[in-house]
DNA sequence: TTTACTGCAAAATGTTTGCATAAGG
DNA sequence: CCTTATGCAAACATTTTGCAGTAAA
């Protein structure tokens, strides 16, 4: 699990991307650090950035994500519900969609990424070049204290 | 591949899945058949089958996606682009997202779908119930004659 | 100083809703 | 018949756009 990390190496990083370390970059990229394993989309970034920074236009966080997202600085992440979800944790991990809470939970297996990282080379599809690849599992998750579906305890 | 089916069979299936089968479910059944491989939204499959249909509404195909997909009958694919799109091949596979054409292009695989069954059998997750997963690849289509990638090619 | 980024507000896109009418079992 | 689905139009949610002004390098 990456820790959130001061101003200064995400200005770093920023300039590293080929971008302009702008403020609101800045604070943008440190919000989506804070809210790590959340996967939130534009709004929720917006939201919780705008107590400390009540200039930022929500527009400039929709820009701002796209072109992280663009320069790979942060993963653009795949969304059951449809929306736009971001990711500041540019490890290869998967994600575990859960049904009943409409999470999206890190899943993070070394094993997993291995084994389809040798897959891959193995196949080595002729006609497609692969840049990432991710495994989706969807599910429920357990109640942790009774080991049963979380679904029939809702429903 | 799975073949273009005819509307007695598709009502059948309708019904099997515990759906009145009425005439806009199996036309927008047939649709998405006969847009296999294409992975379309709402809109599209609507324009596809308006002109046959000229009376069907927009909103009827929304809430029919939503309902074949509750049922399982056909399934949400996750999108880069964040909109939802939908797949009447229900038969495992995944998918490879082409980042120039903007094309999700299945990858049927029975040895990766194996390898990932295995894996998550042996990994057993306490905390979850696995019901389904899905492997997205991302990266670019190279061009059939010269097998060099399409982004040099248009850029 | 130059270029790229931001804020704003408007527009475009994609999706859902509520309700009166119609159709399926 | 009774229940569930449809059509319609309006509302909603999300995202993009254009442009004048501002800030970074």
């Amino acid at each position: 699990m990456q820790h959130i990390t001061n101003r200064h190496t995400l200005r770093e990083r920023i300039v590293e991307s080929g971008l302009k370390a702008t403020h609101q970059r800045i604070v943008v990229y440190e919000a989506l650090m804070e809210l790590q394993g959340k996967h939130p989309m534009a709004e929720e970034v917006f939201q919780h950035l705008k107590p400390a920074n009540p200039s930022i236009s929500l527009g400039t966080v929709y820009k701002t994500l796209d072109t992280f997202a663009e320069t790979n600085l942060v993963h653009k992440v795949l969304s059951e519900e449809g929306g736009k979800r971001f990711d500041a944790n540019t490890m290869a991990h998967s994600h575990i969609y859960c049904s009943n809470t409409r999470e999206i939970i890190d899943f993070e297996d070394e094993e997993l990424e291995q084994l389809l990282q040798e897959f891959l080379q193995k196949r080595n599809l002729s006609n497609f070049e692969i840049r990432s690849f991710s495994v989706q599992l969807t599910g429920n998750k357990l109640d942790p204290e009774k080991q049963i579906s979380i679904t029939r305890v809702i429903k």
